[in-house]
RNA sequence: GGGCGGGUAACUCAGUGGUGAGAGUGCCGUCCUCACACGGCGGAAGUCGGGAGUUCGAAUCUCCCCCCGCCCACCA
């Protein structure tokens, strides 16, 4: 055997950090703005400088890896922008529980002195979530990363916020918000999750003021009675008519309360009473507003009751919940308590429980860019693939509420807006005013709060590019061409940029939006650290190696599905990794001396014929998969040929060829088997960088990285469609002598006879390329035998019309031969039944198309054929071993 | 309450246009044949969740039902 330069075994440790580097230091992730090449361009979803990269970032960047490799190879001009995002609550929740374990928190700080420490802690952590996507192999052009607090972005973000308060877009408003009195921030609607609770519904007696029984309510939080200001009921509601007008007294405070109408209440629910607490719920807050109720606040920002709530003050939303009933219980108010079962919002971030609290907050009207984000997509300008998404996409922009987007955290951008605090201005501007422009005071104070961390999120795809500059970057790359990302941030982050991208750049942020699945567990369930079945992609990584694990998640990446990760799967492409591999180790050992010639010699061999053609509709369809997102089709494409057909039956037929002393017919098929191992490496990079690039430098005349080859586009003068066909007959007879070798237990190691009989058109390409199947199936002969010498004692086969014999004098096992024989005959029988089914059923023939009837009147014959002899056969060998 | 996705071989999943049910893993048999035992060759294995309908023909289209998962929603 020759000596070759591979390792049995592909080591992925050994390679995939040596390439990384090799990739980087040649500057090849680098996107030029200046190129005349197509653009395109893709947005990395910005990972929270918190994260550790798990599974969502994996399947979501190998994704967008393919891509962009797939997209280099042909030519196009990639950029690929890196970045993080600042990741406003989550990031400063990390810090101060940082903090607190030092014994310190925020407050004792001071906001300077805590943001500080945020922008230390980003130092020394920010950075590895990056590194960990170096490690995926990610091709971003890191030279461009930004952060969405670094200087020009923030820019950017008080441009925006300058922008829509002038246009009228942003308002500053008193309403009913939600409040995490754990985070002790306002949050978006969209920031709330909603969680099915068991909890209990309250009857409480509010009782008329002349001490008659008054009026039964419901609630299912009794602490908010401190705060009521009314009871609602239903203008046209019998029972309650002489209330209306009247009053009734809240217990425990004495407060007279009036009865109003209002048709909000549901007469059906409960006892067709609502208690008004105008400070503490949405719909409250509007009735309260209809008819002029005050609202009072009885709970302060950590969810502790106030002074409002009289003797209750200072106990927490919850002692104090369970303190009323006890007290309501005492006077006689409690009516009766059930069990309810009702949903609670939750905080998105710390999963406390969200109190709704009226609060003065800043807003975005949100209503025109919504309605222009679904023209966009309803006119075609962005695509939102898988198609279904974009119902919910349409649903959600449709029932859009305004953006509550201030937080009273210190970690994030501080809005630019300044308050005069000698007359009450409200100055809104890029930089900090020196005056008031009203009364000139220089008494100025900078609002507190910070912006939602989506505010500047929703501008990712222009600011990272450097806008407001008018940049080149934006010219070449935006729109981009496509954003990759998961449905969880469909209305969070794709929605969002919508709207701001067409609002600020009069033009879409992305042509196509491709929402790929969720990673789950091998049950199904969402991977979560407190479950505690996390499957961490960098140990999968160390395990099977990089490439075999985005293999996998291509594989799986099928469109509308979840993702469920098994790692049984994972160590199945890693087999191909290395089947790979030795394919190209094989291929090595077997070139030795040489060159590549770079012009492909005709083949005429069949074997080469055949696999050069195979590989065009190859080629054509990987392309045709990534073009649409198909990228499991894509990897299955490849996985199949590769192995199943390049490696299982081009490399065997080719060894003799190899090994032989043709040295003309040696240098022709080397030259094709070059070729052919070439092309399968760079339709496979964008998939498997690592392990590919390796070989890639293996190969002879390859001097550059196999991210710049070119990638392989379908060459018709390669088609050889009577060559494939040709092939598709040796291979059937090779398979049906193996089959026969197989099941009558011939040794592996002995040679067989094989004779075939048929028409010509068949035997003729038996004969021609006998040699292939000689070798494969290990025949010592094949033959050609006349009608009426078929052998006698033989194992026989039907292949197309062909019959085909294996003489087996002496050792032919009959009741296994007869076994075999009506195996393949009751495979068959069915079939056949079902296609004269179809053929003596007139309707059939007469409506359905005659194409289709041909080709079923064609299956009969072909089946019918087949079967006639296999029962001819069977009818022999039972004559046969009748005499013997 | 509204909506979406899924239920195909023991397991995990493909099946994009209606016309002969596929892959990987696992399983059985066999072979350590000079690329690879992370391998070769051969084999077994599915009433395509249930029911009805449309059609010449349904895993695929329509309707209903069951089960699993998810999203949205202001009945206190």
């Amino acid at each position: 055997m020759k000596n070759s330069v591979l390792p049995k075994a592909y080591e992925p440790e050994a390679v995939e950090e040596k390439w990384y580097q090799f990739w980087e230091k040649q500057n090849l992730f680098r996107a030029d703005e200046n190129s005349s090449n197509p653009a395109y361009s893709i947005v990395i979803p910005p990972p929270n400088v918190t994260g550790d990269l798990h599974m969502g970032h994996a399947l979501n960047n190998t994704l967008q890896d393919i891509l962009c490799r797939y997209r280099r190879m042909y030519g196009e001009n990639v950029l690929w922008m890196p970045g993080t995002d600042h990741a406003g609550i989550a990031t400063q929740n990390v810090v101060e529980r940082q903090l607190a374990e030092e014994g310190l928190d925020r407050h004792q700080l001071g906001r300077e002195k805590f943001i500080e420490r945020v922008w230390e802690w980003r130092e020394l952590y920010g950075g590895k979530i990056i590194n960990q996507l170096k490690r995926l192999g990610a091709s971003c052009d890191w030279s461009r990363e930004r952060f969405t607090m670094d200087e020009g972005l923030s820019e950017a973000v008080r441009r925006v916020f300058v922008s829509l308060y002038h246009e009228g877009m942003i308002y500053r408003g008193q309403r009913i918000i939600n409040w995490c009195p754990r985070c002790i921030t306002a949050l978006a609607n969209l920031e709330v999750e909603a969680e099915e609770r068991g909890g209990r519904l309250y009857h409480l007696r509010y009782p008329s003021p002349d001490g008659t029984e008054g009026l039964v309510v419901v609630t299912t939080r009794p602490e908010t009675m401190l705060g009521d200001t009314g009871v609602a009921v239903h203008p046209e509601d019998e029972r309650y008519r002489d209330f209306i007008g009247k009053k009734v007294i809240l217990p425990l405070l004495n407060r007279e309360l009036p009865v109003i109408a209002d048709e909000y209440v549901d007469r059906e629910f409960g006892t067709g009473t609502l208690k008004v607490t105008p400070a503490h719920d949405p719909h409250d807050f509007e009735i309260g507003q209809r008819h002029g109720l005050p609202a009072i606040r009885v709970m302060d920002d950590q969810g502790v009751m106030n002074e409002e709530a009289g003797p209750y003050a200072g106990m927490d939303r919850d002692s104090c919940r369970q303190k009323i009933v006890e007290d309501l219980q005492g006077q006689g108010f409690l009516v009766k308590v059930e069990d309810y079962q009702h949903r609670v919002g939750h905080c998105y971030r710390c999963k406390t429980i969200i109190e709704p609290a009226l609060s003065k907050q800043w807003f975005v009207a949100v209503k025109q860019m919504a309605e222009a984000s679904m023209a966009a997509v309803r006119e075609g300008k962005t695509r939102i693939i898988p198609e279904m998404w974009e119902k919910n996409y349409f649903d959600w922009l449709e029932n859009i509420e305004d953006w509550c987007i201030s937080r009273q955290i210190w970690w994030g951008h501080r809005i630019p807006a300044w308050y005069c605090q000698d007359c009450d201005e409200v100055i809104v501007a890029m930089e900090e005013p020196k005056q008031c422009s009203r009364c000139s005071s220089n008494n100025l104070i900078q609002e507190s709060d910070v912006l939602d961390t989506w505010f500047s999120s929703a501008l990712w795809p222009f600011s990272t590019m450097g806008w407001p500059e008018k940049t080149r970057e934006l010219e070449s790359f935006y729109p981009t061409s496509v954003l990759v990302t998961g449905f969880d941030i469909l209305f969070f982050w794709v929605a969002r940029m919508m709207m701001m991208g067409l609002h600020f750049m009069k033009e879409v942020p992305f042509r196509d939006v491709y929402i790929h699945a969720l990673v789950r567990d091998a049950e199904g369930q969402k991977m979560s650290k407190s479950k505690g079945n996390v499957i961490d992609p960098l140990v999968i990584m160390d395990h099977y190696g990089t490439d075999a694990f985005r293999f996998t998640l291509a594989a799986f990446a099928a469109q509308g599905r979840d993702v469920r990760l098994s790692e049984e799967r994972i160590e199945g492409y890693r087999h191909f990794v290395n089947k790979l591999w030795n394919a190209s180790r094989f291929t090595l050992m077997n070139l030795e001396g040489v060159e590549a010639s770079g012009v492909l010699p005709e083949p005429k061999k069949l074997a080469d014929r055949w696999m050069l053609s195979r590989l065009q509709e190859i080629a054509r369809k990987v392309s045709t998969a990534l073009d649409s997102f198909y990228f499991n089709e894509a990897a299955s494409v490849l996985y199949q040929f590769t192995w199943h057909e390049f490696c299982d039956w081009y490399l065997e037929m080719i060894k003799p060829v190899l090994y032989g002393d043709n040295e003309k017919e040696r240098e022709e098929t080397q030259q094709c088997l070059l070729h052919g191992l070439s092309s399968i490496l760079r339709l496979l990079h964008p998939i498997m960088p690592y392990v590919t690039e390796e070989l890639w430098h293996h190969l002879p005349g390859n001097e550059g990285s196999i991210m710049v080859a070119d990638f392989p586009r379908p060459d018709e003068t390669l088609v050889d469609r009577q060559g494939e066909e040709q092939m598709s007959v040796v291979m059937d007879v090779t398979t049906a002598i193996r089959n026969i070798r197989g099941e009558m237990n011939v040794a592996p190691a002995a040679q067989v006879e094989a004779m075939v009989f048929g028409p010509e058109s068949l035997t003729s390409i038996v004969m021609t390329h006998g040699h292939y199947i000689e070798d494969l199936a290990r025949l010592s002969a094949l033959g050609l035998v006349r009608d009426g010498e078929r052998p006698r004692v033989a194992a026989s086969a039907v292949v197309r019309e062909l019959e085909l014999f294996v003489p087996l004098e002496g050792v032919l096992d009959f009741k296994e031969e007869n076994r075999r024989l009506q195996k393949e005959i009751s495979k068959l029988e069915p079939e056949l039944a079902r296609a004269q089914k179809k053929l003596t059923n007139d309707a059939f023939l007469s409506r359905a198309p005659a194409d289709i009837v041909a080709k079923e009147k064609n299956k009969l014959e072909r089946l019918g054929g087949k079967l006639d002899k296999l029962q001819a056969q069977l009818e022999k060998l039972t004559k046969l071993s009748g005499e013997g």
